[in-house]
DNA sequence: GTTTATACGTGATAGTATAACATCGCAAGA
DNA sequence: TCTTGCGATGTTATACTATCACGTATAAAC
């Protein structure tokens, strides 16, 4: 995934097929709620902020206070199929359907579009420092804020 | 810096002087307000929410609105003196008072002691996505969540 | 001294997130 | 079948984070 264009069809069905395959297995309930912001996350490449879920949520009829969105997006983000941008204060869809990782952004400031490569929890300054001051890395947030190809461009 | 004992008055004074002499070289204002906030974050290896130093600020007399903490921190981060913790929503004071660097921290979630390394923007995982991708990076984030040595030895 | 730019005071409001508790529905076990 | 327990949802309220907008004060520049 990158910043090209592509067929965004099959990016929402196989994230949704990817989904219900790994909750099938594990008997793990994927809702309407959770496929619904699931979809919407794989709906675009820019990242969706919790109230904008919530609002498409109300218009659907899906749930209309706060904890509806929040919770199926800690279920998501718990499960792997979505990561929280911090920098952002936002959600978007796993580009990574596989494994567990640890997820790496650029983030374009210009056109708002996210798009996410892998990165290893240990690897980088951070796995260094760690390592120097024994310090046991749970979690990484690795996040790149800047300008895409085509916005670098246009500036 | 990392995560061994230290005098910790030396920290706050050598701080404010940096900050002293950076602002008087340039012509800044480093005002009470913006002082007493410097102070507060170099008072401890924590982060400290922009709330908590509102708070102290009202306490003391200095402000009581969101705006005084808000803009008095911006001034310091804008100025280096200070970083944002993108995960902890937080404030920290800058431990290389030196010049413009990436900053990259090592969270403790048991203690909340956080110890900053420096890092090169276009160095790691994003860097070589962001070439890959032709995305130019202007500024990173780089946080690590987990347990500082003495933490995960109590554990 | 006047001008100008910067900082501060303040009230209002926008945006993000969680606590707490009630209800519902389904599935495992009596 | 019953019931018990668990996970999910509904709902109210509230906590936490951040900015806007506009007026005033202060200090440096001229």
């Amino acid at each position: 995934m990158s910043f090209h264009a592509h067929d965004h069809r099959d990016c929402i069905a196989d994230g949704i097929a990817a989904a219900e395959r790994y909750c099938a297995e594990r008997r793990l309930h994927f809702t309407p709620v959770r496929r619904r912001v699931l979809e919407m996350l794989l709906g675009g490449h820019t990242s969706l902020r919790a109230y904008e879920i919530l609002d498409r949520l109300r218009a659907e009829g899906l749930g209309s206070q706060p904890p509806v969105a929040y919770r199926a997006l800690d279920f998501l983000v718990m499960h792997g199929f979505a990561h929280r941008v911090e920098r952002l204060n936002a959600f978007i869809a796993c580009s990574h359907a596989d494994s567990r990782h640890a997820p790496a952004f650029l983030i374009c400031r210009a056109c708002n579009r996210v798009v996410e490569a892998e990165s290893d929890p240990q690897a980088g300054e951070l796995g260094r420092a760690a390592r120097r001051a024994g310090f046991v890395i749970e979690r990484t947030v690795r996040e790149a804020e800047g300008l895409c190809p085509d916005c670098a461009c246009a500036a």
